[in-house]
DNA sequence: CCGTTGACTCTTT
DNA sequence: AAAAGAGCCAACG
C-alpha cells in the first residue's frame, strides 16, 4: 500500500492516456468526466506534473477552443503541433482544424 | 496557515 | 465582437 499522492494527477493521467491515437480533448471534457466541473484548471495543472510520465500525450489535450493553450510548456512549442499533424490532426495558427471532427470525450469511453 | 498562481471556462460589460 | 471579471480547486512558497 503505497501513498498515491498523485492521485488527483493520476486521473487525468489515465484519461489522457486513455485518448485514442489522432484524437484529441479538451481540460474541461477530462474533469467533468473526472466529476469537477470546473477543475479544467486543475486538469491542466495536473498535466503540467504529466512531465514525471512518459506516457501522457499531453498535445493531445487542448483546451475547449482547440487551441494549443500548452504548447509553450512542452521542450519546445513547436514539438506540439508538430506531434498533433504527425496523428493526423491539422493545427493551423495554433489552433486545431476540424477540431469537432477529432474531439473526443472521456464519457464515451464507458458509453462505448 | 495564508496568499499566490495556474496547460481553464463561463458570465458580464 | 472583444475585453475584463468571477468561479473553480489544488499545489507551492
Amino acid at each position: 500500500m503505497k501513498k498515491n499522492k498523485e492521485n488527483y494527477f493520476d486521473l487525468v493521467y489515465q484519461v489522457v492516456k486513455a485518448i485514442p491515437w489522432g484524437q484529441v480533448t479538451t481540460y474541461g471534457a477530462i474533469a467533468n468526466y473526472l466529476g469537477i466541473k470546473s477543475g479544467a484548471r486543475m486538469v491542466g495543472y495536473a498535466m503540467n506534473a504529466s512531465h514525471t510520465q512518459a506516457d501522457i500525450p499531453a498535445h493531445r489535450v487542448v483546451n475547449r477552443n482547440g487551441i494549443l493553450t500548452g504548447k509553450h510548456h512542452f521542450k519546445f512549442p513547436e514539438q506540439m503541433q508538430q506531434l498533433l499533424e504527425m496523428e493526423g490532426i491539422i493545427v493551423e495558427n495554433d489552433k486545431i482544424l476540424n477540431f469537432e471532427n477529432h474531439f473526443w470525450d472521456p464519457n464515451q469511453l464507458e458509453l462505448d
